[in-house]
RNA sequence: GGGGUUGUAGCUUAGCAUGGUUUGAGCACCCGGCUGAUAACCGGGAGGUCACCGGUUCGAAUCCGGUCAGCCCCA
């Protein structure tokens, strides 16, 4: 025998070992560079990297999304796409890059990190980013991730830096880019104010005091305006009192004083017997005027009056909110509403400094306390009492945040939300609920993005100031030269710190402000600045913007979704992206979040070295992407056994027959053969669902085209069409059908490719020897005119006439093994005698028929429709159901023939309400499956022959089991000697001759031997010894 | 507190936009069958208040309203 043209395969071969051979292989041949710079002239696909910090390690989430941005990478590659921008990025600034530095360090405070040295800081920030970048690259390749990863871009390079400088000196020159005061979470203690995700990670529950105030009304001598809160420090900076306009306020009589609330915390407060004075609306109450409660802190004449507030609300407190716009968001935005200055006695150390307030000196929270005293001895608290609520604390010192107002440098985006919104419209979102949804509404309520960080490790902001309040903006590292003579080498801090400009306006000196900005605007940035745009010309917007192709996971909606959408939209007027595939988050296998604190993470390396890429792949592609899930290892193995573990037996059956017959495939012809002209439609189907739903970004509904698929190749029509590739004689049939298997499989393993990609090409260049890469093919395009839907409806209908004809016969109690002298089968729609040919094997029955309505053995019964009826009958329906129960069919018969409406109290149904059905005659066992409108009945008479000829069948199946448990090979002839019951010795000496054909046996001899083994069937006995000839 | 999302068998889930006999699968379990590629496959069984309450409808897992729970984002 010459060298086989498909090479063998062993199907034990594990997944790891398959993954790990094509990585090397890939790696010393260079396919991922040959991959990437296919198409050089295909239509552009253009690809952009969401950039992850590589100072933690990647895990089980980052797997996933580097799944999913692969899988459309490879896809439009063999689509023919050139797939541009096809590199890694890497995050490098911000807070948790600090904190590890921090840690390192032993420190814990601004103050220690300038006694160290923001350059020997910095310079460890630098180098920690990239902690684990080695294990971050060995998960990619692992993963079979096909970008160049050594292009990635870098957010901490100076081109990188520069680009954003450039695009903040635009924003800044256009005045979106400004300073103002905000109300910031602040730490008095860190001296800086905390990110927002800084703050989620310290809420805690505490007690806290929580006290109603009475606050007079000016013009009314014993009226009162009742005010909760549980923060009394704020209460000597009070301004306003706010209400909702819409909501009903009340006037409540107690005594001599009179209490204005909220009507719904009337009882809550003051019982049910509350005597209510009078009533009226929020918005009656504004502008009225109180006198100041703690009178020490002056006042502007605006201060001291009721605002409308629609953030007021009645879950608790009294419906009248106190407003100190120094602390708190929505008393800033009051206070700014009515125009009036901050009032704030608090310094940046959470310390009373006004010398006007007898608390002068103590921490705002320790003042409460004393407040609380002074309210009581004043005659103006009206209760006073604990609560237990969450509230933020410093993650890292545990000191209560304040809300605290600082100079924050800011983009304007709510100026521009007509626009952000406008762009959103565009973006194709998967799933679709988001664009709407979450980052919908987010756009909706776009605040202006707070850039600036008292921070040292980040892009700095470049922004220089003079004593006399000039500002300028620098946008590229040349304008520095110019106005210095001196290059910048870092534009990092501290050495940008130390570049001195000379004020255009007046002369003096500018100093750069001292901040770093949000590293969100980083990542923002990469559509341009990984491009070095406007300093290179590699990048154009009008031509590059918006890239095609985006995928993180859901928390990027609010993170790197939001920065690139608004960057974009503000720079350049345009989304930055215009297809978004967002992935949900991965838990732990009891359904819990994964975090560090639980020490359940699931490591991508680790599931690698485990399962290897593709069955990690698969397993992201279960279900839904965007529903949480929990890594289950069980699922890993079973989802990759179940597809590629098939496939790999499909391509062991192929070639190990194929080369026998020493086939070699020219392409698929004209077939004849029903199953292969069923295979070579189902196949061009598939690519055509794989390719919609790829096109689409629904990976998953391809990957479970393609496993439906696989099933259906091995399980339907390998089975059924074993016997053709067994055939002595290599004719023409037989080139068809193996010609049929090849393109089923060739086709599946590219359709495969984008999805598994090690696998696919450990068989693809098995099938095809001399080939480089699956992935160097074009993905498979459909031959319509090979797909014949009547066909596969045929064989849907031949498959679930086999499973009928198992369940009749079980019903009946024969097995499969054993013949039966007859099967009906009644189809409603056309079904050929022919098609029931491939299924012959299956069936074992020595007649089979297909048959019209009338010939069915059956009696009839009367079915009702009730989609037809109902809607007619509507609640008579069930009345009208319990009428048909009693009737007689033969009486309905004559009524339904005529054609004539079925009447019932009065009510005349559609055709189609009432129809006859049957029931089977008593010597057939009957099926039916309804959805594919087939009936089998299996005639059960069995008379001696038959049940001679299953007897024998038994035989034949316990020799091949005695053959395999030798371990003989194919074709080895065999010796039987035998003995065993009447009936058994009856049936092998009549079915002798089929005996030894079936088992490859020369002799059977009659006669007992010390070798036998005893077997019992169905009560007979057989002894039987099998030993080579 | 606000927004979003999910809730279907012991576990993992499909179906839900376009309401229509008895909600399909897979894993595990039990019984049976099939097997000369397959640790595969097939038939049957057991296992579901389709989270709960209400509404619309002749009819709701599906549409509407509310509640509860998980999760995510934001405060």
């Amino acid at each position: 025998m010459t060298d086989p043209v498909y090479r063998p395969v062993n199907t034990n071969e594990s997944l790891v070992r398959i993954n790990t051979e094509v990585l090397k292989y890939w790696q010393d041949a260079g396919i991922i560079d040959e991959v990437r710079n296919q198409n050089k002239d295909g239509p552009v696909f253009r690809f952009l990297e969401g950039p992850p910090t590589a100072n933690g390690r990647p895990h089980v989430g980052h797997a996933m999304t580097i799944t999913m941005k692969d899988i459309f990478l490879r896809y439009r590659t063999m689509k023919g796409f050139r797939v541009t921008r096809r590199t890694g990025g890497w995050d490098c600034h911000g807070l948790p890059v600090e904190i590890q530095a921090e840690k390192s360090f032993g420190i814990k405070s601004k103050k220690e990190i300038e006694a160290i040295g923001i350059e020997k800081f910095n310079s460890y920030c630098r180098n920690s980013v990239f902690m684990y970048i080695d294990e971050w690259s060995k998960v990619q390749s692992g993963l079979g991730y096909s970008i160049d990863q050594e292009s990635s871009y870098v957010t901490l390079r100076n081109d990188y830096i520069e680009s954003e400088w450039w695009a903040l000196k635009t924003m800044f020159e256009k005045k979106i880019l400004e300073k103002d005061f905000k109300i910031v979470p602040y730490c008095p203690r860190c001296g800086t104010p905390l990110a927002s995700h800084e703050v989620a990670q310290g809420y805690k529950d505490v007690k806290d005091p929580s006290v109603y105030v009475e606050f007079k009304d000016a013009n009314s001598p014993n009226r009162y305006f009742l005010v909760w809160t549980t923060t009394p420090w704020t209460l000597p900076s009070n301004m306003f009192l706010a209400v909702n306009p819409d909501f009903t306020y009340a006037v409540v009589q107690v005594k001599d004083k009179e209490y204005v609330l909220v009507k719904d915390r009337v009882g809550a407060l003051f019982g049910e017997k509350a005597n209510i004075i009078t009533e009226m609306k929020g918005r009656d109450l504004v502008g009225m005027r109180y006198t100041q409660l703690l009178p020490f802190l002056p006042l502007p004449d605006k201060a001291l009056k009721v605002v409308a507030g629609s953030f007021v609300g009645l879950e608790d407190g009294t419906g009248i909110v106190h407003i100190a716009p120094a602390f708190g968001a929505d008393d800033f935005d009051v206070g700014k509403r009515e125009a009036v200055e901050l009032i704030n006695p608090v310094d940046q150390s959470g310390v009373f400094y006004s010398e006007k307030l007898p608390w002068r000196g103590k921490f705002v929270k320790d003042a409460d306390a004393d407040i609380i005293v002074y309210l009581k001895k004043s005659g103006s608290l009206f209760k006073s009492e604990k609560v237990e609520h969450t509230y933020p604390f410093c993650y890292r010192c545990d000191t209560p945040l304040l809300y605290y107002p600082l100079e924050t440098w800011f983009i304007r985006v709510s100026r521009f939300r007509d626009l952000i919104m406008a762009n959103n419209q565009k973006i194709n979102w998967i799933p679709d609920s988001l664009k709407d949804g979450r980052f919908g509404n987010f756009l909706k309520e776009a605040k202006d993005w707070s850039l600036s960080r008292n921070r040292y490790w980040g892009t700095p902001l470049p922004i220089w100031k003079c004593k006399n309040n000039h500002y300028t903006a620098i946008g590229s590292v040349k304008e520095i030269e110019e106005q210095t003579g001196k290059k910048l080498e870092d534009l990092h801090r501290p050495f940008v710190d130390q570049v001195v400009l000379k004020c255009r306006e007046c002369g003096s000196e500018m100093r750069r402000e001292p901040y770093v900005i949000d590293t969100w605007f980083d990542s923002g940035s990469a559509t341009y600045a990984a491009m070095h745009y406007p300093f290179d010309s590699s990048f154009n917007p009008e031509r590059d913007l918006p890239v095609d192709f985006i995928s993180e996971a859901i928390d990027q909606t609010r993170g790197w979704y939001y920065s690139l959408h608004v960057i974009s939209s503000l720079l350049f007027g345009k989304p930055a992206f215009a297809n978004v595939l967002t992935i949900e988050l991965i838990l732990d296998e009891q359904g819990r979040k994964m975090s560090k604190s639980l020490g359940n993470t699931v490591l991508a390396k680790d599931l690698l070295e485990e399962f290897g890429g593709d069955a990690v792949r698969l397993f992201f592609l279960m279900g839904v992407p965007w529903k949480t899930r929990n890594v289950d290892k069980k699922f890993i193995t079973e989802i990759s056994r179940r597809t590629l573990h098939t496939l790999l037996n499909v391509y062991s059956f192929f070639s190990s027959n194929a080369n026998l017959d020493g086939f070699n495939y020219e392409g698929i012809g004209s077939v004849s053969n029903h199953l292969d002209r069923w295979i070579v439609s189902r196949t061009n189907s598939v690519i055509q669902s794989t390719t919609a739903h790829l096109d689409s970004y629904m990976p998953h509904l391809a990957f479970r085209e393609i496993e439906g698929f696989v099933d259906e190749l091995s399980n339907f029509y390998l089975r059924l069409s074993r016997e053709r590739f067994w055939d002595s004689d290599y004719n023409k049939a037989k080139k068809e059908a193996y010609s049929s298997l090849y393109f089923a499989l060739d086709t599946t393993l590219k359709l495969l490719a984008p999805l598994t990609p090690f696998f696919s090409d450990f068989l693809y260049t098995k099938l095809h020897p001399g080939a480089r890469s699956v992935h160097l093919e074009k993905f498979p395009v459909a031959d319509s005119n090979r797909i014949d839907p009547g066909l596969e409806e045929e064989l849907e209908k031949a498959y679930a006439v086999v499973e009928c004809t198992r369940r009749a016969r079980q019903q009946a109690k024969i097995k499969g093994r054993q013949p039966v002298p007859l099967i009906l089968v009644y189809s409603d729609v056309r079904f050929e005698e022919s098609t029931m040919m491939a299924l012959k094997g299956e069936l074992n029955s020595l007649e089979t028929r297909v048959i019209g309505r009338d010939m069915r053995p059956v009696k009839p019964k009367l079915n009702v429709s009730r989609e037809v009826s109902a809607p007619a009958l509507k609640s008579k329906f069930p009345e009208f159901l319990a009428y048909v129960e009693r009737a007689d069919p033969e009486e309905f018969r004559e009524l339904l023939e005529s054609g004539k409406p079925v009447v019932f109290e009065d009510v005349e149904l559609p055709p189609g309400a009432v129809s006859l059905v049957e029931v089977p005659s008593p010597e057939f066992s009957s099926a039916s499956d309804q959805r594919a409108g087939v009936e089998v009945f299996v005639d059960t008479r069995l008379d001696d022959s038959l049940l001679s000829l299953g007897l024998s069948r038994e035989v034949i199946r316990r020799i091949q089991v005695m053959r395999k448990e030798l371990d003989l090979k194919y074709d080895q002839k065999i010796v039987v000697k035998y003995g065993g019951s009447p009936n058994v010795l009856e049936a092998m000496q009549r079915h002798g001759e089929l005996i030894k054909s079936e088992t490859l046996a020369i002799e059977l001899i009659p006669e007992d031997s010390p070798g036998q083994k005893k077997l019992d069937i169905d009560g007979e006995t057989l002894r039987v010894e099998v030993s080579a000839a």
